[in-house]
DNA sequence: ATGTCAGCTGAAAGCTGA
């Protein structure tokens, strides 16, 4: 079977009810995974979605901040949902697909604006955020797994619009990168935009303060999509839908997709 | 430091978080 997966920082899911739909049905991805809902689970407005066929769902919110869904057209069961560095936060949730495949669906903390955890206390929650990350995967050893979501790190030098000029920004900052990447050796993740978009500048987020954010061009690439080894190879067609940064009352964050022929 | 959004509170405009 060949499935495409699909993840996108909604900000909003109420607010942009309408930019979901649109991007169900114009890219109709099997599978799109949400952060930043924005409202507990009991408040998701999922009645639209369904309509477009996708009747299957997971999700974890709670009200005003973070949370995380899963809609889908193919069936899924929820096997859990981490409270990693014991933030009390809806940051992430997991389902497995008929064929065993599971997928973890992340939104890690943004870690405020000053990358010293001693005077800034959301940098070292982020820190510890990416270790337990880390710390899972090694103990877990994830097979037949696809890791996706906001990871709020940018982690290479051509995923950032300037890479001098961030050094000292939270999301590039050499200690957040080293904690990604550990986090990533751990599991064995393959980073699957990058292994079908090998060269080149590539964003995903672009501030609502750039006035002409597609002119200036000043982004990010802070949404992921990660897979295990084993399925790695089965990946193919990964892209970033650019222009949906564009449309009308947006959302800060591009949707990223990709395909697996498992 | 600036810039722009969204949600909450408490009933408007200010705060927090991103």
């Amino acid at each position: 079977m060949s499935f495409t997966i699909a993840t996108w920082n909604i900000n909003s899911v109420r607010l942009r009810e309408g930019l979901v739909q649109r991007l169900l049905k114009e890219e109709s991805p099997d599978i799109l995974c949400l952060q930043e809902c924005k409202c507990p689970v009991e408040k998701f407005p999922l009645d639209a979605f369904r309509a477009l066929g996708y009747g299957h769902f997971v999700a974890r919110g709670q009200k005003g901040y973070n949370g995380v869904a899963i809609l889908s057209r193919l069936p899924l069961r929820e096997v859990g949902a981490f409270d990693f560095a014991r933030l009390n936060h809806a940051r992430h949730v997991a389902a497995e697909l008929e064929n065993g495949v599971v997928i973890h669906n992340f939104y890690v903390p943004a870690g405020g604006d000053v990358p010293d955890r001693e005077v800034n206390e959301k940098f070292g929650q982020k820190l510890d955020y990416v270790a337990a990350m880390r710390d899972w995967a090694w103990k877990e050893r994830p097979r037949r797994s696809i890791l996706v979501g906001d990871l709020n790190i940018a982690p290479r030098e051509d995923d950032v619009w300037s890479h001098k000029q961030l050094l000292k920004v939270v999301s590039h900052t050499p200690v957040e990168v080293e904690h990604l990447g550990a986090a990533q050796e751990a599991g064995g993740w393959v980073d699957i935009t990058r292994q079908d978009i090998p060269e080149g500048q590539l964003y995903s987020w672009w501030s609502y303060r750039s006035p002409n954010w597609d002119a200036a061009d000043k982004g990010r690439r802070l949404d992921h999509v990660w897979a295990t080894p084993d399925i790695a190879s089965a990946a193919h067609s990964s892209r970033i839908l650019r222009e949906a940064r564009g449309w009308e009352k947006p959302s800060d964050h591009a949707p990223v997709f990709a395909t697996f022929d498992l």
